[in-house]
DNA sequence: GCGCTTTGATTTTTT
DNA sequence: ATCAAAGCGC
């Protein structure tokens, strides 16, 4: 009988999971412990069994793609589930998603209008620099970056602009306060949300409008949160209001596998689960499916390390397998042609090259690796770097786009009115926005009621804009306006490609990009993908006669503006001979049959910014434990001697390598392949070379010490009153000849010595410190 | 206003 | 080393 299909190969602690029927749910899923098909076959039970509507099972994922494929097992398990009267209604989304679809239901609830945008990291920057201009504030004070990750932090918490000026202690905070009070205005001018406020709008709306949040609460009979330790409060805090009335919520996790506390994401959500629902049926699935055994012994002993964990092992019934391989490589060049050498002799094991990922903890590594790729015609596929939506003539066109759809988008106008160049200058940009201020309205407004040839601008209707222009200002002005107004009026009737289309043609964007002697034709193609993928959009989503084109346009950009590259990950098949080249963060929740780790070095992993911190560095040991254990057969840790030869950069082989068990460990097989090469070759002397001064996190101290009398390339000659190591880095404070007293970081300031102290010779004394860097 | 050159800051992870 | 913003000449 189909039921016991549900059942079926399932274990005992996973069929306790999916047959749980009401009431709380926590499973606690170590890696590659069958966690998405517990889920999938959970939710076939609740329908099939439980009688469940599918549409009131709501099911939260952290990434689109994670949504993508949850959904399609559902649909494998329950075909019902994609025949034609119902589907697509098994509700899988990300938060973000969720609650941009929430917030575009019923927008005026939350104090926007249909059709608002959703601001990305370029524009909350572009925004946040405005502001900064229009309170006087000096951005080299208070860097955008360190306020807007501020303001993050804060609507994480739950805290608003009036809760956060209400708490502010020093000067710096009351600044801050007024900054996140301006952007938000802006925000609200702009008729745009951020991403962090995609949620903290629909807990607002929830927590103060009883009768949206009944609507809610009835609707969603159930509720599955997938990777539990990576939400943060704000996150759990919507579900739980939801959750509220039936009480059915399921959370997924695994603490050890919680990587991002630095997005406000708490892994003590579980304890407060447990403390919310002290009813709640806990089941903990602890065999792994997926790595060999010495592969999960290894993992098993890293991750042992850290004290702030609920001890928990991992056991598998496959087969012990291959030690896991641990080389250190010359330098980032090395690590990469061993890399190279070594999957050439996994083609003979049987593992495709689709099969196979390089794995590392930051972007740049990337680059080495494909740089080698290509010079040996290695295929590969990068996910993240520079994404596709970012690429600046996608963005182009999709803020010309943005703009039409709501025509208060000022970081979307600020960003294309100038694009092509059509002459408006900064001056001008200025001028419009001064105007714009003055009147709080935005910026298409005052753009689009300039008339003809007065340096007066005109409403419709109602009292002018002033602005101060030339004519020929004026002039460009008005043809950008009239660009816009035809996008606008033709977006009643065409579908979003067209609308490409037209805005491409009609901007003069096409045929700039046809001069582009350089990378025309790349943009080209990235513009034809992005036509390509706004059609098949307009296809998925069923555009008919009786689709609304505009909301169609509503829906594809923010289906734009939630996508991450994770999601657009698997459009494999021709791409299957590619290697992989990820970041540990991105690679959460997928496997591979090969994983190879770099930059296994103190300093990269553990990361130097984290390496203070005791907690931090856990984080970074989980980082850790979840790259090794997407591995199913084999696994490889690299480190170099030696990265970025010009920084000097020297690490020590990464204290994660240490504890792995020397019987899981083999370390022959890539080191005689290197030391057979390389003996002769002038690396191999450089680094002979250069080994005295390897332990460089000693070595900045020695430079510098109180007394020493310096000179700076901008402030001149000074005596040094202190220094110590900070953040891998080394701080130097110095007192400057009529220039006061600097604080400096060595690697960035242009530093010298000039005389060595004597013995004994007391530091000279001083009164007040000028921060020259402000460390955050 | 535009585009080139110089300077100055910048390196964690991302929905 | 790389990228963005500021500065400068046209």
């Amino acid at each position: 009988m189909l039921t016991d299909d549900i059942f079926e190969g399932l274990s005992p602690p996973q069929q306790e999971a999916v047959k749980h029927s009401d009431g709380p749910l926590l499973i606690v899923a170590g890696p590659g412990s069958g966690k998405t098909r517990v889920m999938a076959h959970r939710v076939a039970y609740l329908v099939r069994h439980l009688h469940a509507k599918p549409w009131r099972i709501l099911a939260v994922t952290f990434t689109n793609k994670a949504a993508r494929e949850l959904r399609e097992r559902c649909e494998s398990l329950v075909p019902e589930l994609i025949d034609s009267f119902t589907a697509q209604v098994l509700p899988v989304r990300t938060f973000h998603s969720f609650c941009a679809l929430v917030l575009r239901r019923k927008p005026e609830h939350a104090g926007l209008e249909p059709g608002f945008s959703i601001y990305d990291d370029d524009d909350q920057h572009r925004t946040m620099r405005r502001t900064l201009e229009d309170l006087e504030i000096d951005p080299k004070r208070f860097p955008p970056r360190s306020i807007l990750s501020t303001i993050s932090s804060a609507k994480n918490s739950m805290i608003g602009v009036e809760q956060f000026a209400s708490t502010v202690e020093t000067y710096g905070d009351e600044v801050v306060a007024r900054v996140y009070e301006g952007y938000e205005r802006a925000l609200h001018t702009a008729n745009a949300v951020d991403f962090d406020d995609l949620l903290l709008k629909v807990f607002q709306l929830l927590s103060s409008q009883q009768d949206v949040l009944e609507e809610y609460q009835n609707r969603y009979e159930y509720l599955l949160l997938d990777e539990f330790q990576d939400t943060n409060p704000l996150q759990f805090q919507i579900a739980r209001l939801i959750a509220e009335r039936h009480r059915n919520i399921c959370v997924v996790g695994d603490p050890d596998q919680s990587i991002y506390s630095w997005r406000h994401a708490d892994p003590a959500n579980i304890s407060e689960f447990q403390r919310l629902y002290p009813d709640a049926t806990i089941v903990t699935l602890d065999q792994c499916y997926r790595s060999t055994q010495l592969i999960l012994e290894a993992a098993d002993s890293v991750i042992a390390n850290n004290s702030e964990r609920l001890e928990k092992h991992l056991w598998t019934e496959n087969i012990r397998g291959e030690p896991v391989a641990i080389a250190e490589a010359y330098d980032e060049n090395e690590e990469a042609r061993l890399i190279l050498d070594e999957i050439g002799k996994l083609d003979e094991e049987d593992i495709k090259r689709g099969e196979i990922a390089v794995m590392y903890r930051i972007n740049a590594q990337s680059r080495a690796m494909e740089t080698a790729c290509n010079q040996r015609g290695v295929p590969y596929r990068l996910v993240g770097g520079l994404k596709f939506y970012q690429r600046k003539e996608v963005k182009d066109l999709i803020c010309f786009l943005r703009l039409v759809n709501n025509p208060a988008d000022d970081a979307a106008l600020e960003r294309i009115i100038n694009v092509p160049p059509r002459g408006i200058g900064q001056r001008t940009v200025d001028e419009l926005r001064r105007a714009a201020r003055e009147n709080g309205v935005p910026l298409l407004d005052v753009t689009m009621s300039l008339q003809g040839n007065g340096n007066e601008a005109l409403t419709n209707g109602a009292a002018p804009y002033r602005v101060q222009l030339k004519t020929r200002a004026i002039n460009a002005v008005s043809e950008f306006a009239g660009l816009m107004r035809l996008l606008i009026q033709q977006s009643m009737t065409l579908q979003p490609q067209q609308l490409m289309d037209l805005a491409l043609e009609r901007s003069g964007y096409l045929d700039s990009v046809k001069e582009d002697m350089e990378r025309g034709e790349e943009k080209m193609e990235n513009l034809q993908e992005l036509l390509g993928s706004a059609e098949q959009f307009a296809i998925d989503n069923g555009a008919g006669p009786e689709y609304e084109p505009r909301e169609l346009l509503s829906e594809f950009l923010e289906n734009v503006a939630l996508v991450s590259d994770v999601d657009t990950m698997d459009r494999d098949g021709d791409l299957g001979d590619a290697i992989t080249l990820i970041t540990l963060h991105q690679a959460k929740g997928l496997e591979f049959d090969a994983v190879f780790m770099i930059g296994l070095e103190e300093g990269l992993l553990p990361h130097s910014r984290s390496i203070e911190d005791l907690s931090q560095v856990e984080e970074e040991r989980r980082l850790c434990y979840v790259g090794m254990t997407r591995a199913r057969k084999r696994l490889y840790m690299l480190g170099a001697f030696q990265r970025n030869a010009r920084r000097n950069f020297a690490g020590e082989p990464s204290r994660f390598l240490q504890e792995i068990p020397e019987s899981a460990v083999t370390r022959q097989r890539i080191r005689g392949m290197r030391r057979g090469q390389r003996i002769n070759e002038p690396a191999a002397i450089k680094r002979a070379a250069a080994v005295p001064a390897a332990h460089s996190a000693a070595r900045p101290r020695a430079q510098y010490s109180p007394g020493d009398q310096v000179k700076h390339a901008h402030f001149g000659k000074g005596v040094v009153i202190s220094s110590r190591d900070f953040r891998g880095d080394a701080e130097v404070t110095v007192a400057f000849d009529g220039q006061g007293v600097k604080r400096l970081m060595l690697n960035f300031a242009p530093l010298s010595k000039l005389v060595t102290a004597e013995e004994g010779e007391p530091p000279p004394r001083v009164e007040k410190i000028d921060p020259v860097l402000d460390i955050p």
